[in-house]
DNA sequence: GCAAATATATCCGTATATGATATATCTGTG
DNA sequence: CACAGATATATCATATACGGATATATTTGC
């Protein structure tokens, strides 16, 4: 286990933050991972697998996520596969992303729409 | 002058995203982006030279800012400045940047409201 | 039976990020 | 005027991150 506070990781790193965004969504394996980075950003971010089991290794390290042995349906279920949880940790810590972009686009847009006339907030 | 396609460039890493929505403002020094990441970010990214400078020569190379000798107040001057512009093609990424972070945030949003877990998020 | 999809994993080159270090100038204050 | 501290730019080395290529094996559908 690393550092406690979540804050000291941000910003997260792109790939991570699409992995737990992900998991967010329940348990799932690898490769339902990479599908679902690809549906959720309409198929404008493919993963593949170097990024993935790459960043996965790093995210188990941090605590972020942590594999599971609960498979979540028994009957169908694919042996080769590993699951993927969400920590309490990496849940806090993908609020906090979240949280940051947001902040970023919201001041983001503010100056795009005024972009057009010369604010000037005067020299320090 | 590489791609043409802005959102080849996508997910901009974070530091040439802070740089570029520095610049969205208007033009401005290599310092004075510094301070202005730190202020658009509440003081939670504070980015030191070694970054800055770096990236910015990313930038120059990517054709998303350009120096400009347009000194904007040429009487309250410093020499060693070097003055840096946002391009119409800088812009574009930038904006799309921006369109990518607020998607995935909404995705996130939806998700995290139905996580039914609560998360202590401030009263508005 | 066989092809395609599923599934995991590692390697390695490239791209990015960042603290440390260096150098010099400018500004305000005593 | 001397001096400190802020301003300003730049590079280096290291660490981290990304992503294509490759490998291997299993499962599914036809």
């Amino acid at each position: 286990m690393a550092s406690h506070d979540p804050s000291d990781l941000l910003p997260l790193p792109v790939a991570q933050m699409h992995i737990l965004l992900a998991l967010s969504g329940g348990d799932k394996h690898g490769y339902a991972i990479m599908k679902e980075v690809d549906a959720l950003t309409r198929g404008s971010m493919t993963m593949g697998p170097g990024t993935l089991y790459g960043t996965v290794k790093r995210l188990l390290q941090a605590g972020l996520i942590e594999e599971t042995e609960e498979r979540p349906d028994p009957q169908f279920d694919d042996e080769r596969r590993r699951y993927y949880r969400l920590t309490g940790f990496g849940a806090r810590v993908l609020d906090l992303e979240i949280a940051r972009m947001e902040q970023l686009a919201n001041v983001a847009r503010g100056r795009r729409t005024l972009a057009s006339h010369q604010t000037e907030l005067e020299r320090t």
